[in-house]
DNA sequence: CAGTTGTGCGTACATATGTACGCTGAATTT
DNA sequence: AAATTCAGCGTACATATGTACGCACAACTG
């Protein structure tokens, strides 16, 4: 245990460049308790073994301060989900925007999203943990996400449909099993010797490749 | 508590029509442990969150009487894993032979496992969810038993495709993903109210025939 | 039939967990 | 300047957990 002098010690009392608001501090405090247990998944812990202490503990804080922040350790998890359903929203926008049309579109869409599950591993992996899980708020909100994304996908495979005038048939079916596989195969990404990754995304492409012919090939008429 | 004659009050002691045999009965002791634990599961824990002594307790043993058949809840689950393994893979191959030859194959495959699945909530559940924790003895077991399934159905993929004489392209990748797509939404379908469960199962059916309809597309000549 | 084996039991303990309670002192408001 | 607010702390306790230890007694072995 370290000795501070007051119990803000890690706070610079720089009086004139450091405004500490109160809410300032109090939402740093919040944050570190979402990277504190973000960090102790992604070394492997599974979110429900974490316990309201371990992550006080991991956060600098005393375990009962914790509830300055959060009532139980589920609104903790349903903070992280929220957080990042954000911005994995947001970046897969991104990339659609930026990929110049046509078929590298797939394969910039896998690599950032694996990018970012590889970043952010631990999150990831409880997302997709709990949306098996039994129902409860905190499946609904991780479930939630995989949703939003799935039909978020759709309306985008509409729109590129009609935009190269090839039809696809159900989209909606189409893009939840591309999400399926995509989150599937990017979590056993991380079980993988970083020498045979680069195989693994290359397969996911081909699999996501095979599905839209499949959705093509599908539709009605021509 | 109820108090029992005996230690082993549960046992008929009729001499002559049970012999309960050593190996017998501990045998039965430990099946109770691992449906205990299964049953648990179904009831919606998470299988880490599962603790010797609970399991103990539902099976109607001592928790100290757990050593006397695994050495701790990991290899509770190791068990439970391989049990569930062979079954299923036994399974799979009935439902291959007994479909007649074509698309309702598809169909009764899926239907198959999913009420296997239903029938087996809780360690389904455990299989998937462990198969994307970290690195460990128990992740091996429960990917592998994913591995060994997507393997299984690859080779019948291959065979099916020259019995038809119709050329699938990247048959590995194909059952890849049609396994990650079938546990994915076999596990929803229970937080699916059971007027919804037809649709879903449809729905899955669709989307492998849209992987299979890719796959053959994707096949090189014809 | 005597001796051994091994599944089951209860007791005991060190450790971990969630959380109630009340205090402190800086930041904010009045 | 005085009063209020509130993020943080430590203490305390009831409960849960894994597991060491040794006893009991049915089943097995000889």
């Amino acid at each position: 245990m370290q000795l501070s002098g007051s119990q803000f010690g890690q706070i610079s009392m720089n009086p004139a460049v450091l405004k500490v608001s109160r809410k300032q501090q109090k939402e740093e405090t919040r944050q570190r308790l979402i990277d504190a247990a973000a960090g102790a998944l992604a070394s492997g812990r599974s979110f429900d073994t974490l316990s309201l202490r371990e992550v006080a503990k991991l956060a600098g804080i005393a375990p009962t301060s914790f509830y300055r922040h959060f009532h139980d350790m589920e609104r903790l998890g349903l903070a992280m989900i929220e957080e990042q359903g954000e911005s994995l929203l947001e970046l897969m926008h991104r990339v659609r925007e930026q990929a110049s049309g046509g078929t590298s579109l797939i394969r910039a869409s896998v690599e950032t999203l694996f990018d970012h599950i590889g970043d952010n591993q631990g999150i990831s992996r409880m997302i997709l943990q709990e949306s098996m899980a039994r129902e409860s708020a905190f499946r609904e909100a991780a479930h939630g996400l995989l949703v939003t994304l799935s039909a978020d996908l759709a309306e985008f495979l509409v729109w590129d449909a009609k935009e190269r005038g090839v039809p696809v048939a159900y989209p909606r079916l189409a893009s939840n099993a591309t999400v399926a596989i995509l989150f599937t195969t990017g979590i056993a990404l991380f079980n993988t010797p970083a020498e045979h990754r680069q195989a693994h995304i290359e397969a996911t492409i081909i699999q996501l490749r095979m599905l839209m012919r499949g959705a093509e090939a599908m539709a009605p008429s021509k």
